[in-house]
DNA sequence: GATGAATGAGCATTCATTCAT
DNA sequence: CATGAATGAATGCTCATTCAT
């Protein structure tokens, strides 16, 4: 069964959620998933790649929903509330992967130190515990490009103004992920349906505000 | 002079934007600031508390431009405009404690942990280095007061909508906040001046459409 | 005084010798050197700088010792035999650093690893804790040139045989080492000066046999 | 097939010559003889078996080739040169287990420590995986009685000085050792042909300018 | 015989903090 | 106020060994 894996990888998103990366030692993931130190190490190559093995999934899995839900539309207004809604919906369903993305600084696990190590290049990790890094960029290339065709295709057709890409994100996700963050953190008196039904029309108003 | 105290804060706060608060270790802090070790301890009581003495200067400070701008302004219009245009002047004016407030993870140098701990209730800390919580609290409390007044007063004019007020914070600051988490990472086209110039009506739009 | 310092090296090289440089933790020095684990890595940055340091040390005194006998023989049978005794009365007064020096493999802690590290190119180690190695190398180079020097102008004069340097090498130091290996060990019966009074003319009638 | 036990001593001696005992993990010899954990354990008990094989069978053959040369020879003269070549050619013929006696610290897997456990005594091991320290004791014991019973018929023959064993031991072994030592490393001009004819005299030379 | 996942004691090293000068 | 040597608990990770399949 695949329970040894993934007990490790769901008692470390609790504990990397509850008490950050650092803050998590090997000890508390090991007796959260009720594994051994030696189990760990044989699944994982480090604690770092626990982290960005459950970064990838997250992002992919995030990524995964509001793609989805963004091809499905034919109008702008449409495709924005999908973008708004499913970025919520995926929040309430996944709270443990929507806390990491949401409080975790990346920068502690995932490697952007590339620079300076010669014996790495063309090597892409162990042959065992191979780094998500690549899997990570490939599948962001891949989301953006396929997101950047859509709304040209609806800025084209006049339906969306025609702004910054950077801003359009701010305007659209900016408002999500603050209020998920509080929602995450229970910090807020409203329902995930009910903040949709306010947030989606908003959100598709600022857009069209700039037109 | 004053001089010590503040050269520690300032390294400080580049090696924890850096690296984060965890990474950080006294000794990078020590190098930064061309300190001792033990003249740092002379000055903070611990390394969580030069982060917090950070944290502490860097909420104020952006709230104190919030709050002067907001309350300048005479319409629910003009106080949006403000409220954003505050916040990303002030971004730019200070991205060393913006970075600290946007990417680090407070919990790991706030004391929430106040439960369970008899030995400290009563006390606000050793003599000479007192916990900013208090501070912080007085602050946050303040400032919440003050921005709700002005809001309840624009709201009754008819000038804004009534809507829950954590919406109201994540469609005014959440775009504020992911745009100038991307600018200053350096990962944005558009100047300050540029983005301020589309937010703030874009942002107005959006509380508006829920009138 | 030196003393902190001096005395993790006297523990460490007590245990080095009775328990091999892998087999000897950390906490074993810890303990004979009555230090603090971080006191140890206050002055050395690493075990392996531990052994290291005393390897240098050991190397330079043994060659100060022979060098310095060997250039006050005039002629090449007084040479050799100065060599032999310089040898043996050093092992004698120094038996730690000769145990050290013959039973330990000094691939261990000897950094021969210096390829693929671009990064470190042009540092010569960390600022406090300079590495060893290039001190050391420069010493063989020096003691190597004024030992060819001097063998050269006796084999010029005739009194010593032109035989490979190797080969000389074998010859002189071969006996002596492995006879000062089993007196270390205390297999032995014979006391220092009885084996100097015959390894040294026996060393000499191999050399001279070769003419 | 004796196979599979074979690729797995091969393997060690490998990693063993190049690492060192220590620093070789079982990890790298199930690496280096394409086996997998399960099955060197079956082949052998521990990792300290493996070497003690090793080394029971280096110091086997090691002897018997000296000992067969030498009780081929029927003077003082021929004995010494047989001992010299013997040793010299062995080394050519087995730089594998050459390195493993010349550069290896024995005491780390050669159980010395016999002392104070009882529940040792009257036991050769483990069932299927006996020590082979017993083996090597015979062995030592045989070669060393053969071998003074040769040195006592050629002294009582004046054919050779009557010298501390241990010295001659060191006059005839210690160079051979020394230069066959820099030899493995590579760092040596002459090939074992030209080495052995000098220095098979020159031992020579040096037992009998002794007499 | 062979396999490789699981185990857990053990280790080198780090780093916040203290304190004598 | 400043200094930096000393402290030692805590941590990520290694690796020989076991054992169910």
């Amino acid at each position: 069964m695949t329970s040894r894996r993934q007990a490790i990888l769901d008692a470390a998103l609790v504990c990397f959620t509850e008490a950050g990366y650092d803050q998590t030692t090997l000890a508390d993931i090991r007796q959260a998933a009720n594994a051994s130190t030696g189990s760990i190490y044989h699944h994982f190559g480090s604690k770092e790649q626990i982290a960005a093995s459950l970064y990838l999934d997250a992002v992919a899995s995030t990524q995964q929903a509001g793609l989805e839900a963004l091809l499905k539309a034919r109008t702008g207004r449409t495709g924005v509330h999908a973008l708004v809604g499913a970025y919520l919906d995926w929040v309430e369903a996944h709270p443990g992967h929507a806390r990491f993305l949401l409080w975790m600084r990346h920068a502690d696990f995932l490697v952007t130190r590339n620079s300076g190590n010669a014996s790495n290049s063309g090597s892409a990790g162990d042959a065992g515990h191979p780094r998500p890094e690549q899997q990570l960029d490939d599948l962001n290339a891949d989301v953006a490009r396929r997101t950047a065709d859509w709304f040209a295709a609806r800025i084209a057709a006049g339906e969306l103004p025609d702004i910054d890409p950077g801003l359009r994100r701010a305007l659209i996700f900016g408002p999500c992920r603050h209020w998920a963050s509080r929602w995450l953190a229970d910090e807020t008196q409203l329902t995930v349906t009910q903040a949709k039904r306010q947030l989606a029309p908003a959100v598709y108003a600022s857009l069209m505000s700039l037109a």
